[in-house]
DNA sequence: ACCAGTAGGTACCAATTCGTAACTTATGGG
DNA sequence: CCCATAAGTTACGAATTGGTACCTACTGGT
């Protein structure tokens, strides 16, 4: 049972369960954020930028994210095949947010840098 | 292998990463609307709005949110014990976002609806 | 003739994950 | 005397997950 079927009835109490469910997959944020900064990319483009991703995930991950409308593939049917993945105009809404989190994060980053700098000197200084 | 190990060097080229990887947690996000919208609440108080968590389970994730510091465990040693968890400052700079992923999962849910609603009438016309 | 690249699909295998059930301490209630 | 409650912890077990290796089809390079 998963946290889907767990809810049910009350799923409706947040909204933003089926959102941050998408969001959640291994790679999935590493590949929006490809897919964002460095525009419409092939599959073999983007499996060399996401190190370490296997294409079983990729694949797998991609048309997830297709099936929620969020990225766009477009297949040619040359030889050998060229697909191009993009991110949808719904895709592009996330942006604001995901650079929101992207800010929190690194401000926190950086506030237990300054944090840890403190406690280094403090340490030091009662020796 | 995880996707923390797999990007080793590269990881601070994400860096709504740690935060992404915190909410992804299961039932997270659940915990944090309660706490954000019934206020502060007891272990068991909160296990019983999060219908379908085990114990097991909500501790282990209190405890996570506990040391990315997002949650506060308050202990009183008296007998039965009390312990009382609330959202940090930290934990309520998250508000901003979620809300907003909670209005853009709305805004979809309601566009999905309405499509569905076109969808259905052409049906019925095309018959 | 053989290997590399392109975009995957498939089978198998190991590890992780999450739920369930039982146990903990100490007290007040029936 | 036994049970319930509080807030967990621990052990066990089944299911899911994600990686690895191998397969496709076709062409271009050496």
């Amino acid at each position: 049972m998963d946290a889907n079927q767990a809810h049910g009835k009350e799923s409706a109490s947040c909204p933003m369960d089926f959102i941050l469910r998408m969001l959640m997959g291994p790679w999935t944020t590493y590949i929006l954020y490809n897919l964002k900064t460095h525009g419409p990319q092939r599959f073999g483009e983007l499996k060399r930028r996401v190190a370490g991703v296997s294409a079983k995930m990729l694949t797998e991950r991609l048309r997830t994210l297709e099936g929620a409308a969020l990225v766009r593939r477009d297949y040619e049917a040359t030889i050998p095949p060229k697909v191009t993945y993009s991110l949808t105009k719904r895709g592009h809404e996330l942006d604001d947010v995901l650079g929101k989190l992207a800010e929190i994060g690194m401000r926190w980053e950086a506030e237990d840098a300054a944090l840890r700098a403190v406690r280094a000197t403090e340490l030091k200084a009662a020796e």
